[in-house]
RNA sequence: GCGGACGUGGUGGAACGGUAGACACACAGGACUUAAAAUCCUGAGUUCGAAAGAACGUGUGGGUUCGAGUCCCACCGUCCGCACCA
């Protein structure tokens, strides 16, 4: 018997020098195997790594590891998403080179991950902020720039008052930044850009592709690339009205059908026709300036306030020479979008309705919903939207909307104003490019410079990288390389002339949209070996937190693209997608403890008394009660961390590792318990007893099958193929909980065996148990090893082929079929596999439960499904 | 407001339209022990019943079906995303 309790956190050491002794997990193209990328997102080196890493990271190494064994050549690397503004914070803080806090975090978290025992080549690592990665950064920057896929531009940006940074709009939230949390303002300045909207119907198209992605990524992604179908309208100013210089105003449309219950045009506080009608009317100026002033914060907070100002200007309606309508300047209209210009119809527009009602304009029905009548339809404050037939709509009534829509169209398309056509079909995009330009030091270097006969001049191939200056000042705010006292200056590269370094370093996302190729060939000369890439790419299964569903995932299904277009990549499918299959884990949450006094308290920082509603949380440090608040994100605002090294060092990484797969769905958030955690650490003990015992009992290799076996010695060895089969498909379909349920029941089966004794048994026993210790390789790896090692092998578990399950061994000659009458069940029946429908009915008649249940009325109907159920209807 | 997901025992959760509650946690009883821990065995959806058994059970109400946790419709609740996108 088991006499010692396997001592994970040792063992768990010495198997993790075996691996990098044999050096197994260093990934090469070979191609003779089917190739398997498998990638996790890489970590911000933040400092340590939290339970999000080691749940992430546990679920790509079970998949990784599985995929080796089943004899894929497998990628699976690390890296570090390097550079980025807490680097910095801490260089203020701390007065530490952002680059010497990284690397050292770096280092603290590569040992953490080792600690894990994750099967990573780790010859492939990369680290964002070193040059010999940003080097090729710049490279790639400047080929996008010659195709016209990087630009500068002038334009409004979000400035972040804290950071000092300009924002991109997806990393500005309910008006604030998403680092630091400040009210963000509307600054203009001039910024670098990538032309992402030149791909956004592909990006949007290609969507469909994406059949391995979860549902709701790619909704989110559609609609952040929001597509609309409509027209560019042009409408005539009446003459009178209009400000020197305009005869015209182009609006934008999705509902040029509705255009007979148009009552007013209103254009952004930005427009160029608000700005020329403001010059000589001081209360409009004074409008405008407000709208500018709610800008992103405000708006979003007091969204249901409409707010106008009739500029006194008027329209001519497209229909009717005779017809005219105010313009006004709205506070709901968004110069960015279309052409920041709108006609409103409030009967079909809820926020034109809105807008309607506080200015008394009139609100014409124009749409007549289906069921409703058209002598009795009103509105009264409640637009409606959606589809219908048109009524008082002139030349349009009766139609349907689709139709109303195409020949408003055509005739706008044929009617001219100003010798062109007055209307154009225009597909629109929510969709705008990608502001990269930040403010910052820790980034890497935008690589151009700024000549004052030259102009923009990209600095040459051959002079790349333009690394960072070591001797950065980090004690105020503001762009350390911009005050840098020389790093700046530099001569022109095109006239040899004083010329100036850009001091705008790039967006990290754009570091992080892609590495996953560069991990192909991570010391290549140029940014991507074409045949690394060729082999490896796309990414077969990226894992990774639903927080990237939109900009991470964007970027990078925008950069590939790019890459290609500049001659960088190539795809050989049809689609350029970098990420074949993607999987969103879910977070990591803990309950919260507050004192008293109102801190927030660490989990390690509290006892526990009772159980149940009589639970109580102590303070351990004063003895004073602690409420127990909600079960949250693992957070270090709210304290309620538990930290992976303590687990490891104490249970040990395959207690994480399956804690963390245990249970919960992985695409859900998991709750961290202690007694979970244990439950685990538990299990891993008894596995440990099991095998051992199995080694103490029968210490010979599996020999050759007997000829005869009991039917215990059947039931396991059915129970174990089972399980082998059951545990792949589960691995392959990322259902890690069902595996580890589906290993719980062959351990019980296995348990419960060795107290019984039969012909074959014996080698029953020890199949099941060599079967075992090759399905908890993945999920367990230490603890396999070891199990492996005591069965006697001195063969690596991570080394093994997935063992093939004997088709006969998944079926079984006597199935169980349930018997209903009526639906409910009653009985069951144990019969032949190969039993004949009419043979399953007549056992099925027989049985006294259904007779019963059948109170003496003739049946009407039998349905049997073969193998599963019989239904008696009667 | 719009869009989406989800709702199953005390808890986390299983379940190709076919025996709901696998597996685990927690719990209770028992064995072992001087005792405890560890371990092993047993029990358990709810209600009625000594038991056999019966009725009711997957948020609520309808529907489709021989049969619904699963499909359809409406509602309630929770969570997430977007939010004046014309």
């Amino acid at each position: 018997m088991a006499t010692e309790r396997y001592n994970a956190p040792a063992r768990e050491k010495h198997w993790q020098q075996v691996w990098e002794k044999a050096d197994i997990f260093h990934s090469k193209e070979d191609d003779a195997a089917a190739k398997c990328y498998v990638l996790e997102m890489f970590p911000y080196p933040s400092g340590r790594i939290h339970m999000g890493h080691v749940r992430n990271y546990a679920m790509g190494d079970v998949f990784a590891r599985y995929k080796r064994m089943k004899g894929f050549s497998v990628l699976h690397p690390m890296g570090w998403d390097a550079f980025g503004m807490p680097a910095e914070n801490a260089a203020m803080e701390r007065k530490v080179h952002p680059g010497a806090w990284t690397y050292q975090n770096i280092d603290t978290m590569r040992g953490q991950l080792k600690s894990m025992g994750l099967s990573l080549d780790w010859s492939r690592e990369i680290a964002t902020c070193s040059p010999d990665y940003y080097k090729h950064q710049q490279k790639l920057f400047l080929d996008m720039l010659e195709k016209g896929l990087a630009y500068r531009k002038s334009s409004k940006v979000n400035w972040d008052p804290v950071d000092h940074t300009v924002l991109a709009n997806e990393q500005v939230i309910d008006g604030r930044g998403w680092r630091s949390g400040a009210l963000v303002e509307q600054r203009e300045l001039t910024q670098w850009f990538f032309k992402i909207t030149a791909y956004a119907q592909e990006l949007l198209d290609d969507l469909d592709t994406l059949t391995n992605w979860p549902e709701k990524v790619r909704l989110m992604q559609a609609n952040w690339i929001g597509r609309s179908e409509g027209m560019s309208i042009r409408w005539a100013l009446d003459k009178p009205t209009a400000p020197k210089g305009f005869d015209e105003i182009e609006i934008y449309t999705t509902r040029p059908d509705t255009l007979f219950g148009a009552s007013f045009l209103a254009v952004a506080a930005d427009h160029p026709i608000a700005k020329a009608a403001s010059e000589n009317n001081p209360a409009l100026a004074e409008f405008c300036e407000e709208c500018r002033r709610m800008g992103t914060s405000v708006a979003a907070i007091e969204a249901a306030e409409k707010l106008g100002y009739d500029t006194g200007i008027r329209a001519v309606h497209p229909f009717d020479k005779e017809w005219t309508l105010p313009v006004y300047v709205a506070n709901f209209i968004l110069m960015e979008y279309g052409t920041g210009a709108i006609f409103g119809c409030p009967s079909g527009d809820q926020r034109d309705m809105d807008f309607a009602r506080r200015y008394g304009l009139p609100v014409v029905p124009v749409i007549l919903p289906p069921g409703e009548d058209a002598v009795t339809f009103s509105l009264k404050n409640k637009a409606y939207e959606d589809d219908g037939v048109m009524i008082n709509s002139r030349f349009l009534d009766g139609m349907g909307t689709n139709d109303a829509f195409n020949e408003a169209a055509r005739r706008l398309e044929n009617q001219k104003l100003g010798g062109k056509p007055q209307g154009a079909r225009k597909v629109n995009f929510r969709l705008r490019d990608w502001g990269i330009s930040r403010q910052r030091y820790w980034g890497c270097p935008i690589p151009v410079v700024h000549c004052k006969a030259c102009g923009v001049v990209p600095v040459p191939a051959k002079d790349l990288p333009v690394t960072l200056p070591e001797d950065a000042t980090f004690d105020k705010p503001g762009n350390p390389l911009d005050r840098h006292p020389t790093w700046k200056h530099c001569a022109c590269p095109k006239c040899g002339k004083p010329a100036t370094r850009e001091t705008d370093t790039m967006d990290t996302f754009v570091d992080s949209s892609w590495y996953f190729v560069r991990f192909t060939a991570p010391q290549a000369a140029t940014p991507v070996n074409a045949k690394a890439a060729k082999y490896w790419l796309p990414v077969d299964q990226y894992i990774g937190g639903i927080e990237h569903a939109i900009l991470h995932l964007l970027y990078s299904r925008f950069f590939v693209r790019a890459m290609c277009d500049s001659g960088h990549l190539s795809f050989s499918g049809n689609t350029r997608e970098p990420f074949a299959a993607l999987f969103t884990q879910g977070m990591v949450t803990h309950e919260t403890y507050k004192s008293e006094d109102g801190f927030w308290l660490l989990p390690s920082d509290v006892r526990f008394e009772g159980e149940g509603s009589q639970r109580k949380a102590i303070d351990v440090l004063s003895g004073r009660p602690v409420t127990i608040g909600s079960i949250e994100k693992m957070s270090k605002s709210k304290k309620n961390l538990v930290d992976p090294d303590d687990i490891i060092t104490h249970y040990g990484a395959d207690c994480a590792r399956w804690f963390m797969l245990s249970d919960s769905p992985p695409e859900r958030d998991v709750i961290w318990t202690e007694a979970g955690v244990a439950g685990a650490g538990r299990f891993i003990q008894r596995v440990w007893r099991i095998i051992d015992d199995v080694a103490e009992r029968y210490p010979e290799k599996l020999g050759s099958k007997p000829s005869v076996f009991s039917p215990e010695a059947l039931e396991v060895r059915k129970a174990a193929h089972k399980a082998l089969d059951q545990v792949g498909k589960t691995i392959e379909g990322l259902r890690f909980n069902v595996a580890v349920a589906t290993i719980h029941e062959l351990a019980n089966v296995l348990s419960a065996a060795l107290s019984k004794s039969g012909d074959g048994l014996p080698h029953a026993i020890r199949e099941a148990a060599e079967l075992m210790t090759r399905m908890i390789g993945p999920m367990m790896p230490h603890l396999a090893e070891e199990c492996w090692a005591r069965l006697g092998y001195n063969t690596l578990v991570a080394n093994e082929a997935w063992p093939a399950a004997e088709p006969g061994l998944l079926v079984d000659d006597q199935v169980t079929i349930a018997v209903q009458v009526n639906g409910k069940r009653r009985d069951e029946l144990v019969i032949s596999r190969s039993a004949t429908n009419a043979e399953v009915e007549a056992a099925a008649l027989k049985l006294e439960p259904v007779l019963r249940a059948l109170e003496g009325r003739t049946v009407k109907k039998v349905i049997v499904v073969p193998q599963r159920i019989v239904n008696v209807v009667g």
